[in-house]
DNA sequence: CGGAACGTTGAGCATAATCAACGACTGTGG
DNA sequence: CCACAGTCGTTGATTATGCTCAACGTTCCG
């Protein structure tokens, strides 16, 4: 796939389609930052917000850019990278629908944020928000809330880079994208579309991609996952097991 | 050090003492929260809090704990730990003076924070503190500030973990100390009292206490560092050298 | 069918971990 | 004052985990 650069301020109708928003059937109303304004109140969300399709590949935002847009996600996941200038790659951050992207209160974006799957985007002017915010306490109380949470993500993070093995993080992922995809059934078997590649797996987990291929083998010999179709189609066999894996006693 | 468990509620006069706080000539009133509020206003935050002195090693708050204390850190260093169940520990974050200890919103501590040198802390109830944020707009906008700001940290930091060779790290670590410290000098000698046991730089860079060793005498051989007594006062000879080992090109 | 991107597997290697010994500094008690 | 233990740090030898380099499979397009 070839990168693309998606300006999110002005428009660019061969890549994005621009609606205006409609919260009313909104699927991520109740998950995303929106959830903490009044019908009323957000009415003025509405206002500034436009909606926006990037396709899988794109790229959101810059590091080094302006600041100038905020968006929910509604549909779809993206990456936040951070690079080394001779070009290693981290992941530092997975987003899903309800999670919001974008740097406030900074003129400069310092994080690349790239659509992994196509995705739908609620943008709003960054500075409009930032006014959203000093009139709506509620909004702001969320959002803090919503960086408290990333940073606890974060930090438990750091642990796994930092301290734990390969196989550890291999299974570590796997257990938490099911979990995030909503698919908790602890006895059943679970299927799970891992919605990023081998090397993006790689690369959040500060990993090669060779060396994680050589895990889910490892997984698979172990019958604890399978793999369907396409590679991304992942049948968690043994959660139980799986989840032992994660943390060692 | 023997590890001490510190109740951060209710008194504990052996190991702390307990004084009204006195903002007027607070040392970190501009660099920490309180800076977001007037003279007048910080009158509602004196009455709420408390100084606390804790000793080298002791335990600030345990994971797992009921989270019910929030502070400002007025002087000292102190550690942020995550851990696996089998013992093996990451730092996930170095505190300093003007930065804040607490779990906010939360019943439960879930990272344990240690003092590495003797600290002088500002404790507040947290639910007091928390009704102090719905009372000054201002105060909970600067803590959001920060806590978006600690999250661009925590990134930067699963870059370094996830994708810096050990040199790089060790290297990185010396300059950010530096820096943290406010010894910004691009061209003399600077000299840093570094407040952290090779351990403790092992467990926050995601290495071990003799990689560490080894890096910093390789660092020493290429005289770009020279210790002086006591194997904290680290001389850096050259700058700028050190900091081309951090992200090489 | 062919090409390209993506993924798997293998062989060898390198970086950092592990295991182990030793040295330096500190405080304690004889 | 010195012997001693204890903590911390350094250095060396060896090992192992995951990386690099390379070849080969697979999937999915056109």
């Amino acid at each position: 796939v070839t990168l693309e650069i998606l300006p999110m301020s002005g428009s660019d109708p061969m890549s994005s389609l621009q609606q205006p928003a409609r919260c009313g059937d909104c699927p991520v109303r109740n998950i995303s930052l929106c959830g903490s304004l009044s019908d009323e109140d957000l009415l003025s969300l509405n206002k500034i917000g436009r909606r926006r399709i990037v396709r899988a590949g794109q790229i959101v935002s810059w590091e080094g850019d302006p600041a100038n847009s905020f968006a929910n996600i509604v549909r779809g996941v993206l990456k936040v990278t951070a690079l080394t200038m001779d070009g290693r790659e981290q992941i530092v951050g997975l987003l899903f629908p309800g999670d919001f992207v974008g740097q406030l209160f900074s003129d400069r974006v310092d994080l690349t944020v790239t659509a992994i799957t196509e995705a739908d985007l609620c943008t709003y002017s960054r500075t409009a928000f930032e006014d959203l915010l000093d009139m709506f306490p509620s909004l702001e109380r969320l959002l803090l809330k919503r960086v408290l949470a990333s940073l606890n993500d974060a930090r438990d993070r750091m642990l796994t880079l930092g301290r734990k093995t390969a196989q550890e993080r291999v299974a570590g992922f796997i257990d938490f994208i099911a979990k995030r995809l909503g698919k908790n059934g602890p006895n059943d078997v679970i299927t799970v579309e891992i919605p990023v590649s081998r090397g993006e797996m790689a690369d959040y987990l500060g990993l090669t991609i060779e060396t994680i291929s050589r895990q889910l083998t490892r997984l698979r010999a172990m019958s604890i996952i399978a793999f369907g179709r396409g590679n991304r189609e992942c049948h968690i066999l043994a959660a139980e097991r799986l989840r032992l894996l994660v943390t060692p006693d």
